[in-house]
DNA sequence: TTGTACGCGTTATCAC
DNA sequence: GTGATAACGCGTACAA
């Protein structure tokens, strides 16, 4: 039924292992046969069984992704099309497609990992994020499989090639912009606690503050997935204060568009009353309502770079672990303003 | 290196294939040989090599997804993590995988399909998006291979599988909702005439305005992917018309916050001066400011359906094609508002 | 430069 | 119930 190797051969009047070595392109093929047997793969509509190729040269051409749980509401996020986007483009240039396996809760895909691993389906594995106690990153690291990981890992951090930005200054230089903007009571809205990226950019905030001698004030800290029903209430418990902040640093673009929604709803003006930051610049922060100010860590690069990583890996056994810092920028909109 | 199923099979004291058969839990396998193998497999920490497991058995657990080209900006819309999600809850249901190639523009996207069906690196594949003339609806078709796409195909439509909204009937009832509020001067904002869905929608459109003997005018149709530059130049022009509409049918969320925001930036007021609705009703929606009146396409469902048919087809070789309309509900926000 | 023969790790078809 | 044995389609020493 389906035309093999051996047919075209046959076709060509070759061995099926010279059809092998013109696929591979050997250069010890003479160009007639060369030709030859390229009009008998063109004829027959021939094209490799990936599978058993696989088999035989024990590599699949293929990139095994790891995505936050579905059910997550991360998942959402416009940061992972543009992080795939980037691993995609890569992957793309040396010839090889992606994977991802398909898990509802964080057992099931670390199983989805190790299926990819030990059934041999990838030839290496990019973790679009990772949290504080990450099992797959222990799974991968302790069986020697190439990986690369989106962010920084909590571990193992200069054992592991990872691609991320500079959180901590990053955080820094947003929390002074409004510093400098003359605001003083300034918010932190951020995601999870879990996540690495998370704490990077509270302590970046953290020192900016220290730096201006402004004080920490815990009651300005909000740690919520509240994207929806929670943050409402986040919102208007700062707002209640008996010293409202000014001016809000928020963990992403998404979560700012949320606050930017809850602000208005309490007829409280952006940028005139408060300003609003934030992180990622993705498509969002322009379309939205004021524009936002939010620094752009660019998501296209980070994917791109750790495909980049990871592909020099597999090619290059020794390769050494590498971290590789994405630079980043703030991008001056409408939703931050001097404070009057 | 690699424990095989023959290692397995050495500690067990039994034949490869009857591992193989406690692995496929062949009923007719005593339970003490089977206990006695899952013990040696835990043992030994095996896992089955997908790629030998896809040769021997000619099929590869897992799925193709086509998406549109990386480089369009298609991609960035928070529809396609959304179909995902619901295709990879249904796929992971049935222990698939989900398998995306990597291509540049169409016609990279077309040889990575093809590369997919030839190289059986996939059982079945879901078209996420489908144009007027797609080549891949073309093969994929006359290849006889197992694919659903989600939307309308453009040809073959009773041959082909497909997942869809009544969109017709959507921008029909969108439309009349608005005219039901005292609209009668409405734009449509529509994405790339090249997409059977936008036909769809602008032909409901233009019904509901007939229904209600609303003359329909070409100059309140605009046809760009205009989310950036271009956008800010067509909501200009429809507003510096002799009589400028008073509502906007735009094509889904994405655009709709492009359209919010450049009317905020002329300092029109929605829904006070003019009324916007639109389609997907993704979290954007919910979260714009204000929040955007958008018809609910139960993307999750889409997707989910689709898996789900697909794998039916896969189970079921001699499988109708069908169609499958997925409901859709208008949620009311505060975008829009009675005309005055 | 090209052909032969074997192995990659499974599943499936027979036997027993 | 279980065990040989032959595919599955390709890559690669080794030989020629």
């Amino acid at each position: 039924m389906t035309v093999t190797i051996k047919d075209v051969a046959k076709l060509a009047g070759v061995a099926p292992s010279t059809v092998s070595r013109v696929i591979a392109n050997n250069p010890r093929i003479s160009d007639s046969t060369k030709k030859k047997v390229r009009d008998a793969m063109d004829y027959l509509g021939y094209h490799p069984n990936i599978n058993a190729r696989s088999l035989a040269a024990r590599s699949t051409q293929a990139l095994g992704l790891v995505m936050p749980s579905s059910a997550d509401k991360a998942f959402q996020n416009p940061f992972f099309p543009e992080v795939i986007r980037g691993i995609s483009t890569k992957a793309h240039e040396k010839g090889f497609a992606l994977y991802i396996s398909t898990g509802m809760n964080e057992a099931e895909i670390f199983d989805g990992v190790v299926e990819m691993v030990q059934g041999r389906r990838v030839d290496g594995i990019i973790l679009l994020s990772t949290s504080m106690d990450d099992k797959i990153v222990e799974y991968l690291y302790s069986s020697h499989f190439p990986f690369t990981v989106v962010g920084k890992p909590y571990k193992y951090e200069d054992k592991i090639s990872h691609v991320d930005n500079d959180n901590y200054r990053a955080a820094g230089e947003l929390t002074k912009h409004l510093i400098d903007l003359g605001h003083e009571r300034i918010a932190f809205i951020g995601g999870s606690l879990n996540l690495v990226m998370t704490t990077d950019r509270l302590l970046g905030y953290e020192r900016a503050l220290r730096n201006a001698n402004i004080p920490f004030r815990e009651d300005y800290i909000v740690h919520e997935e509240f994207l929806k029903e929670g943050g409402s209430g986040a919102v208007e418990a700062l707002m209640a204060l008996a010293e409202p902040p000014t001016a809000f640093v928020v963990m992403d673009d998404l979560m700012a568009l949320g606050v930017l929604g809850m602000l208005s709803e309490k007829g409280i003006s952006v940028p005139d009353d408060v300003s609003v930051v934030s992180f990622n610049n993705v498509m969002l922060a322009e379309l939205s309502n004021p524009p936002l100010t939010s620094v752009d860590i660019n998501i296209f690069q980070l994917g791109y770079r750790a495909a980049d990583c990871l592909l020099d890996t597999l090619e290059n056994e020794d390769k050494k672990p590498e971290r590789i810092i994405i630079p980043h920028k703030i991008i001056d909109r409408m939703s931050s303003a001097p404070y009057r």
